[in-house]
DNA sequence: TATTGTTATACTCTATAACTATA
DNA sequence: TATAGTTATAGAGTATAACAATA
């Protein structure tokens, strides 16, 4: 039960790999995701956009799409989609008129208020076996694994101070 | 630098979510394992099915499609594949004619030594920014979260005795 | 020339429903 | 009645190429 026995046996085949296990997670945490989000006319890629427009503030759709994986080609659909709800605002941006600013709505904030508890119980329910510091080492592992594979830049500039 | 330190701060927003990492992640990997096979005429779940398949020896289509993650309406056209290339045999069960018994051939235990180098690397590529003992952590996180989340049985059937 | 957004399109993976042949 | 496999189909999500407007 402890952390430091080394007796944790790998089942040989499919499930030894840490590869299928995250892809099975995956899949599984996707399809929670997006059962929650349904009754609010979200999609999984909606929430995601709506989240970083409201941590980043007005962005451009590349950066949308930098940020939330999602091909430039596809950012057009899910802001349309916003847009249409009302979740969020484009325009022109007045000084360089090939981009468009998004910006997130009062009303998109308050979808995103409730999509962020429905992701919240997913996540709360994916993690229900893992201990509070077992959960940050998770999370830890997991950021140093996406920045070594280069998914993203190593560090956002929100910095504490001494 | 050391495991201990709790300073383990999460950036704001979506990058804060390990739901976020794990889809990332899942996506990235399931890339580049599928780009890793293309050359071999595999895809991803071609290799897990033949992978399960030398693990576990001759099996229905119904016990692959649990394994493996795949709905058994797909489980289909991934074993034609696996026929026409002459890596698996399908024959009918003597004792329940509604069964298929699914047996790896010697061709296909050669290609999926193949494949399962070609993951390896991946695997390793993803895991290289941790140290083995994270990536044992890390396997045992995934792991309990899988189980607790009911997407596999707890445990196969190897027991070490003592 | 390069970049942002857009459109059209296609491919993979996944999921559902209806059917067949067996049990 | 229930199960294993099959077929057809539909829906996400993802990706590519070509284009217009703008820089």
């Amino acid at each position: 039960m402890s952390g430091t026995t080394p007796s944790e046996v790998r089942p040989a085949g499919i499930l030894g790999l840490s590869t299928f296990l995250i892809h099975k997670l995956g899949a599984e945490l996707r399809r929670r995701v997006a059962e929650e989000l349904v009754g609010m006319g979200l999609g999984p890629r909606h929430h995601r956009a709506l989240l970083f427009l409201a941590t980043r503030g007005p962005a451009a759709q590349k950066d949308i799409s930098l940020a939330t994986d999602l091909d430039p080609s596809n950012v057009v659909g899910v802001i349309d989609d916003l847009d249409r709800q009302g979740l969020v605002v484009r325009r022109r941006d007045t000084t360089d008129r090939r981009r468009n600013v998004i910006e997130i709505t009062d009303t998109g904030r308050v979808v995103l208020a409730q999509g962020d508890e429905a992701v919240g119980r997913v996540e709360e329910a994916a993690l229900r076996a893992l201990e509070p510091a077992e959960r940050d080492q998770l999370y830890g592992f997991l950021y140093r694994m996406v920045v070594s594979l280069d998914l993203i830049k190593p560090a956002p500039n929100r910095v504490k101070e001494g």
